[in-house]
DNA sequence: GCTTGACCTTCCAGTGACAGGAAGCCTTAT
DNA sequence: ATAAGGCTTCCTGTCACTGGAAGGTCAAGC
């Protein structure tokens, strides 16, 4: 199949497909008119990147990932290894939003919002004073 | 002050300082030589300009922030509206990540872990029978 | 046969907010 | 005089695509 129908299948635009080939992901065969032609198990791998890159594995993540997923005599530990290092990493990204929403949101608290200038947002940022309270 | 003074002082590296003129956040003076002259103006600037990107807004929110900063007759229903627009994009940005940190840890808790192949990360990502339980 | 429209191809540029590094000028101290 | 360090600009790379231009291909309808 072509690459539109291959990615309706996927869940996958056209364009991304062609990245995923050109960083060696995924190797469709070519037809004689130059286009790419889609089997099944090429199909399988785009959705098992879509859902990898869904949970936010980098792509090179998932160039590991596939390639253990291929490997028959794979140890778990290692995908398990992977998947923990990724989750450390969603944790952090967590934190540290959590960190500025906590801040901001007791900023915009404090703030009225009206057609006056005082303003606290603007005062935290300005650093009058003090850090945030 | 010279730029590796002044990013002492406001907490930033010469190289986003940099960057800052060349998006115009800042306009340092030249001295004669060709070298960045930094007012403490400048250096208070930064500080903002610091701060506002600790708390994830972007560059070109802080471009708003800092105008509105400078505009004595600012109302600070204007400031509001920026800083709740971004909680907003926080909040979906920590609700993306919970959802993956969510699927990812329970696959994770899934999987022994050890030197044998059968991984239910893997089979979830390949989609094996059915999505997520 | 011709046209039209929907495909497909490659290649290039842009995204956000910098960081790294090269090549070269300036300043200060020894 | 020279060496070290700071400064300058300019170019490239990051990450994972996305948009668009220019052009080839194909199937359907007239």
């Amino acid at each position: 199949m072509n690459i539109k129908e291959a990615g309706a299948r996927a869940g996958l635009p056209a364009k991304t497909i062609r990245y995923y080939e050109e960083v060696g992901l995924v190797r469709p065969l070519r037809d004689t008119n130059g286009y790419r032609v889609f089997r099944q198990s090429d199909v399988h791998k785009l959705g098992f990147l879509g859902r990898a890159r869904a949970l936010g594995f980098t792509i090179e993540d998932c160039r590991i990932l596939l390639s253990l997923y291929e490997d028959q005599s794979r140890a778990s530990a290692d995908v398990k290894a992977i998947a923990q290092r990724h989750l450390a990493q969603i944790s952090d990204k967590i934190a540290a939003l959590q960190t500025m929403q906590d801040t901001l949101s007791h900023l915009v608290t404090c703030c009225h919002g009206d057609a006056r200038p005082d303003c606290p947002i603007l005062a935290d940022l300005a650093d009058l004073d003090s850090p945030p309270s």
